[in-house]
DNA sequence: CAAGTTACCTGACGGC
DNA sequence: TGCCGTCAGGTAACTT
């Protein structure tokens, strides 16, 4: 479900609803999320805390309260959050519940428990880009993201350009499918080494990236709207991918049939007509 | 240091 | 119907 445009498209949904409301109470199913949930660290922290902003880093929804304590929330592969009236009956994979003060819920449901909850105190939430996000690149909307950025950390990068741009260390937030779908429009192959992409690859690569990335949070902004008690579909679904799950089927371009390889464990699909290896 | 593999978890789906 | 293998949008720990 969550890949970058998912989290910014909850981000956005999300943040009319908590900008300054109160927390006033913390459920937990007690089950670990990829780290424990730090459910008690929570409950002396937040419980009757306001809300001050929400926001993304990468794919991680950030929300800080007044006093800068810092909620961290990544949704790994099956999370999804939403608001729902108190009363609205548990759902099985409930792992975290906020309770606000205006009668709603947030819950986060995460069925294969890789996502997260962090916690972290003014402090290292001042220094989060040097301390939590350590080591984490740049937003692909950074103007950091420049083709000297990308041909400086591939210098020595044999690995595909797949993965290489699914590397957080590299560039945050790109996960499987828009790594297919930008290398497809950029006529890419995904297995070709990163080191090999010269200047002029990145300078088409980097905007259409960027291109693909808006239109699928706009193509889920259209949901926002009725954010409250949204099953999770955030838009998703309505994105027609033009390589991503297509193995066999018709380049939308030429026509040629497109492949489905593995690349360091993850399915790449490539136009083997559009994405030139050289 | 770079790159590949494994582990973490549950559920859906297809084949038999 | 049910059993079994395979696969899934992420990340990080581990090995080579």
């Amino acid at each position: 479900m969550p890949e970058l445009p998912e989290v910014e498209v909850i981000c956005r949904g999300l943040r009319p609803h908590l900008t300054s409301r109160l927390i006033t109470a913390i459920r937990c199913s007690g089950k670990p999320l990829r780290y424990p949930v730090p459910h008690s660290a929570m409950n002396e922290m937040l419980c009757g805390r306001t809300i001050r902003a929400v926001t993304r880093r990468a794919k991680y929804l950030l929300i800080a309260m007044e006093d800068e304590t810092l909620i961290i929330i990544h949704l790994g592969m099956t999370g999804n959050l939403g608001l729902f009236p108190r009363a609205t009956p548990v759902k099985v994979h409930d792992h975290v519940r906020w309770q606000l003060d205006n009668g709603l819920e947030l819950r986060l449901n995460d069925t294969r428990r890789f996502g997260g909850v962090w916690l972290l105190t003014p402090e290292q939430a001042a220094s989060r880009e040097t301390g939590f996000f350590g080591g984490t690149g740049p937003e692909p909307f950074d103007s950091l993201c420049t083709p000297a950025h990308f041909m400086t950390l591939a210098q020595r990068r044999q690995q595909p350009v797949k993965t290489f741009l699914m590397d957080s260390k590299v560039v945050a937030g790109i996960g499987n499918i828009y790594a297919n779908e930008a290398l497809l429009a950029a006529g890419i192959h995904p297995a070709r080494q990163a080191c090999a992409l010269q200047e002029h690859d990145w300078q088409l690569l980097i905007p259409l990236i960027r291109q693909i990335l808006t239109q699928a949070i706009a193509c889920g902004g259209s949901t926002i709207s009725d954010f409250i008690n949204a099953n999770g579909e955030s838009g998703y679904f309505q994105m027609n991918f033009k390589v991503y799950g297509r193995k066999g089927q018709p380049c939308r371009q030429c026509g040629a049939l497109i492949e489905k390889i593995q690349l360091n464990g993850r399915a790449s699909y490539f136009c083997p007509h559009c994405q030139k290896k050289e």
